[in-house]
DNA sequence: TGATTGACCGTAAGCGGTTACATGGACCTT
DNA sequence: AAGGTCCATGTAACCGCTTACGGTCAATCA
């Protein structure tokens, strides 16, 4: 590798100049400056990162923070390649990379986990990180807060955090859920159930209150029985279909908290000889793939998945360069009908 | 952040001794060790990493270049957080991050793309990266096989490349299709289609290969018109199905190359009203989550995704550590018998 | 014409570590 | 008692880049 001493010797000018050519090109000659750059690009000159993080104290590189949480264990985030396709494009397009920070340490003890933000914190500061992504893996909202008050930019997925330089980037998932409800109210349900994510789980909250409101401007009644909370998994939703289904008076359709808990509410339907959409209507969350391939095919709040990730981009970088605070960003969500509401 | 200097003035000692606690300890006297070390706690000392980088011309990253190939828009890896779980955590073993480097450019051209393999090679260098792990996006072994001549450690997935520090991880592809077939032809098939990725694929052609070995291993002729290309995709596999179909003596059994073209063939049959299993049996390869959840649920020649990762952080490490070039690693697969075999 | 200015560039001091080499003392050998 | 070993530690150079500061020189000004 060329180092700009090299360069420097060849054009005879001083390392300082080479430097300057790069980043500060306005305050050296334009002869000189393009005698440097010419000879740069035939030694394929690239600055050395470590060299220029040591010395500036900022490197070009996001923490992305994402810990399975041991608490949910084989819990999958349901669009993470999407996610991860958006947060690198839009990265990218700033010369910034990526780096997964190891969640857990070697004999040097340079690990970190959810169970200590400062560990990620400190690894922030080795590696003189721009900012940190926080990607929700279930129900960290604490973890996550610890995280933005360290001061460090950072943005959080899909979890509500407030601090000096963070902010967050979530779905319209009060909205989502109340346009799901509006779509069922449309097709002449009034029985209208919900399966719930997690308690506190913020998404799931705002999913409910959207369904809640949905139910309370069309004037129907809202019942406490309707509401059977679940934990995103698929099992969950089987299980919670089952106690709905048990009712005295069951409902005629159910808005799932996700597509996961969609689908177990699918099997438990055809388990107990429900059909669906006749008997019942079925309405998911997320648009994950298998909503398109299950039978019937589920009608569900589509996110916007790529979105996320380049949101969190924009919202990082621009905590980087402006120094202050962002707004948060909600995403709109789209209501994505085919089968399993019968009205596709 | 405390640096080394302020522990060594703390404890009465050189930056040196400092520096030589934390990497050969057994250089210097317990008694001074121990006091560095209580010190090093008490301050929550953390090595800088650009100065250590810079110093060592090592860090402790390893580089993740995984382009979305531009030739094949929408795709998607089937298990992509299986194996980035696995990677992270089998590197997090080693204090080893995971660094996603960007694929596009910005004005100081920091570019690369695996159009530009060079690219990326220069960024490794300019971050003292470790090592690379490529993650095959559909078809680049070309390009693969750049990466491996460059000279930079790195381990290609689902992508056979050799060079002077280059190795791969794959599955058993030829085995496990192998397997496929000789269920099916325990089953009683003999007229046992198969639905290949795209050629030139090399675990489209190895699942190609083990095929035609059950097929001669038990004296079934094949037949050219039973082996038709698709290309991974969903789509590909409906007109697979569709062309087996037509045949004048259509096949009892196919065995699609991934479980997203054997959905595929799903939905032609049923389209067709060709009744899976009764009339037709119906094998996938991946195991990706949509393949427990169609109707009926699809047989399907399971990979070992997280040891994807596990295994190619293993061989990334030992090639950094030992420096030379390490075997590659061939993942068992395994069949995992549902419903569309028939079998269920 | 001497002083002032500004554009351009070199000097050198970091940034925070690592490590080859030198130093010094304790202990052993002959 | 002088010389040799070994262990523990300090000294200082170096990694490659950034940047505050100061110097040079030509152009401008009074």
């Amino acid at each position: 590798m060329a180092t700009g001493r090299e360069i420097a010797q060849l054009c005879g000018v001083s390392v300082a100049t080479v430097s300057r050519v790069f980043n500060q090109p306005e305050t050296v000659n334009e002869e000189t400056r393009e005698r440097v750059l010419r000879v740069a690009k035939e030694l394929d000159y690239r600055p050395n990162e470590s060299a220029r993080a040591l010395s500036t104290k900022q490197s070009t590189m996001i923490g992305l923070v994402w810990d399975t949480d041991h608490r949910r264990p084989g819990w999958r985030h349901p669009y993470l390649q999407d996610l991860l396709i958006g947060l690198k494009s839009a990265l990218s397009a700033h010369g910034y990379h990526l780096l997964m920070l190891a969640t857990s340490g070697d004999a040097r003890e340079v690990g970190a986990s959810l169970a200590d933000p400062v560990g990620y914190v400190n690894l922030t500061r080795r590696h003189h990180l721009g900012g940190l992504v926080l990607i929700d893996s279930g129900s960290d909202a604490d973890a996550f807060e610890a995280f933005a008050q360290s001061g460090v930019p950072c943005v959080a997925l899909d979890v509500a955090v407030d601090g000096p330089r963070a902010t967050y980037v979530t779905s319209d998932n009060s909205g989502g859920a109340r346009s799901a409800v509006q779509h069922l109210l449309g097709l002449g349900h009034t029985r209208i159930a919900t399966i719930t994510g997690p308690v506190g789980n913020q998404p799931s909250e705002a999913r409910l209150s959207g369904y809640r409101a949905a139910l309370h401007e069309a004037g129907v009644p809202a019942r406490d029985e309707y509401v059977v909370a679940g934990d995103f998994y698929r099992a969950s939703g089987t299980a919670a279909l089952q106690r709905l289904l048990a009712l005295p008076e069951p409902p005629t359709a159910v808005v799932a908290a996700s597509d996961e808990m969609a689908v177990g509410a699918l099997l438990a339907a055809r388990a107990a000889g429900v059909r669906v959409p006749e008997d019942l209507a079925v309405v998911g969350f997320d648009d994950i793939e298998i909503a398109s391939v299950v039978e019937p095919a589920l009608t569900t709040v589509a996110q916007d998945k790529p979105g996320f990730g380049v949101a969190a981009a924009k919202a990082i970088m621009a905590m980087i360069t402006g120094g202050g605070r962002e707004e948060p960003v909600v995403l709109p969500t789209r209501l994505v009908v085919r089968g399993s509401c019968g009205a596709g």
